[in-house]
RNA sequence: GGCCCGUUCGUCUAGGGGUUAGGACGCCAGGUUUUCAUCCUGGUAGCAGGGGUUCGAUUCCCCUACGGGCUACCA
């Protein structure tokens, strides 16, 4: 490797939807890079032609673009390292595999499935720690290090299967430099003859995987802890090749909130909480899946929620704008432990960004869910309407939901409030004649409501506290909100007389 | 089972041979607010256990426990 140009990749399997955890992964990959000066490119690894998903890969795509982090190379996004889907580049793969049977470091074999679980069953019933296809079981099994060349002619002109497996050497210690864990060793005696070349004409994910990264001149792998485990063949890998290996960067997991385990997939809505960045409809089962972007949360919250799982900065800083990620990014300070994710605390990100967010711009955000259920869409109203509101809210549909009577009048009136506020005797009274008082303003303000509303408990000698939840009751339904005269200026005086008029008959 | 990785408040984490072990979320209490929310103040709570090394270990080493990952012609 000649240039010195950081280049990262985030390699999905499109079996499904990318929950956060992919995410997480593609989010480091994509900071690391842009940190670098770098490129980030999306490479989609679809050997498996069995559990491919339809629909899965533009998931993968949208919800990468949603979050803000969209590669710079990849399938539809270009690059002149492509194709960059593995089922696109199947004509590439072979030749690698075959170099390497040609150098005796692979080989072919042609067992069967029933064959591979005798020998595996017989391994188990003889005690043996962990059955599999090594040095010393491959001496028994069908393949090219045990058959005659002459059976092999013959069982390749017959077109029987075969798959070509890495010939694993015997009892060596392979180190890998992992940057966040430090040295790795293993002894290969741990490590099987892995299949490179599967017998449907595809490279296994190992093999695919380390020529790609090869051929598209990837600097540096940072991907999920589960592949710690293959590392060290990896490395034998590239060894085999006379391949300069990238970095390795192994990320800790991703854990379910409750009791123990990996977060997958089906932890989510169990919990009740979102596992996927956008919603998700199996194509065969018709399953749905809730994301964050549908539940209300902003990118930039799922982002930084998620930078900080697993990674920190070192200072006590926690609301990071995507470039300040980039910034202050570093694998170094990325943790070892497995993070469980919180969804509280992704509550409380959201919350942050919802109140710094400008009253237009979540004018805005709102539009379409005012529209969608047909209620007032004025833009200046709607601005008014998150300015109120967004103190009390966690998430955009909230600033609706919670604030329905800014929109439609109340159907019916909060029963504590009523039980303990509304005094059948005098209440009905009063607020009859704070209606009058209201509806000889000057101007319909905030501040001259307020105004009347003060010199009204005066000349009538009474407290806030008998009379404004009454207030707000007949006029919003609720016994807590906003400031009441903001509310009222934003009803207007028509629709607050009114209001008043039928809280009072219905109450009364 | 085997191999690998890990272990600081309930959670995310800072720290690191001598600290009152710091912050954030949550929770609790008080203040502000006519109310709720916000905001402010305070509080609760932690170095998994046992051996070493050391004047001194939460920090370094070993063991155990616990947790996680991997163990396919899946990625």
């Amino acid at each position: 490797m000649t240039n010195s140009r950081v280049r990262v990749r985030f390699a999905p399997s499109p079996t499904g939807p990318l929950h956060m955890g992919g995410v997480r992964t593609a989010l480091y990959n994509y900071l690391f890079a842009k940190k670098h000066g770098g490129d980030f490119l999306l490479r989609i690894e679809d050997t498996d032609q069995g559990r491919f998903v339809p629909g899965a890969e533009e998931y993968i795509i949208d919800a990468l673009t949603w979050c803000g982090i969209a590669p710079s190379e990849g399938p539809s996004f270009g690059g002149s390292y492509g194709p960059y889907k593995q089922s696109e580049r199947k004509p590439i793969y072979r030749a690698y595999a075959d170099q390497l049977v040609a150098e005796g470091k692979a080989y072919f074999a042609f067992d069967t499935t029933d064959e591979l679980d005798l020998m595996r069953e017989r391994l188990k019933a003889a005690k043996v720690a962990s059955p599999q296809y090594n040095a010393i079981t491959r001496e028994t099994m069908r393949n090219a290090l045990t058959l005659s060349a002459d059976d092999i002619q013959k069982l390749l002109a017959d077109n029987v299967p075969y798959v070509i497996r890495f010939k694993m050497p015997r009892n060596t210690e392979v180190k890998v430099l992992d940057i966040i864990r430090g040295w790795v060793v293993v002894n290969t005696n741990q490590l099987d003859d892995k299949v490179l070349f599967k017998s449907d004409g595809m490279p296994t994910y190992h093999l695919a995987n380390i020529v790609d990264d090869h051929l598209m001149e990837i600097t540096h792998v940072i991907r999920g802890e589960e592949w710690l485990p293959s590392a060290p063949m990896h490395q034998m890998l590239y060894d085999a090749f006379d391949w300069k290996a990238p970095e390795f960067a192994h990320l800790p997991l991703l854990l379910r909130p409750d009791g123990n385990g990996k977060l997958s997939k089906r932890d989510g809505d169990r919990l009740g909480f979102p596992v996927f960045p956008l919603n998700w409809t199996d194509p065969v089962t018709g399953e749905k899946s809730s994301g964050y972007r549908e539940r209300g949360y902003f990118p930039e919250a799922f982002i930084n929620m998620l930078a900080l799982l697993g990674w920190n900065p070192g200072t006590p800083q926690e609301m990071f704008s995507l470039d300040e990620l980039v910034q202050s990014f570093s694998l170094e300070r990325v943790g070892k432990a497995g993070a469980k994710f919180d969804p509280d605390k992704a509550k409380w990100f959201n919350q942050q960004y919802l109140r710094s967010k400008a009253d237009v711009e979540l004018a805005d955000t709102i539009k379409p869910i005012v529209d969608n259920r047909n209620l007032n869409n004025d833009r200046a109203f709607l601005q008014e309407v998150c300015r109120l509101m967004k103190e009390r809210a966690s998430f955009v549909p909230e600033i609706v939901d919670n604030g329905l009577y800014l929109f439609t009048a109340p159907q019916q009136y909060d029963d504590q409030t009523v039980a303990k506020k509304w005094k059948m005797e005098e209440t009905p009274r009063q607020m009859k004649t704070l209606m009058d008082s209201f509806s000889g303003a000057s101007s319909f303000d905030a501040a001259t409501l307020d105004a009347i509303f003060k010199s009204f408990l005066e000349s009538n000698g009474l407290g806030m506290g008998a009379i404004l939840p009454n207030l707000r009751l007949i006029i919003t339904g609720e016994g807590m909100g906003p400031g009441m005269f903001d509310i009222m200026a934003l009803l207007g005086k028509d629709e607050c007389m009114s209001r008043m008029l039928k809280g009072i008959d219905t109450l009364s």
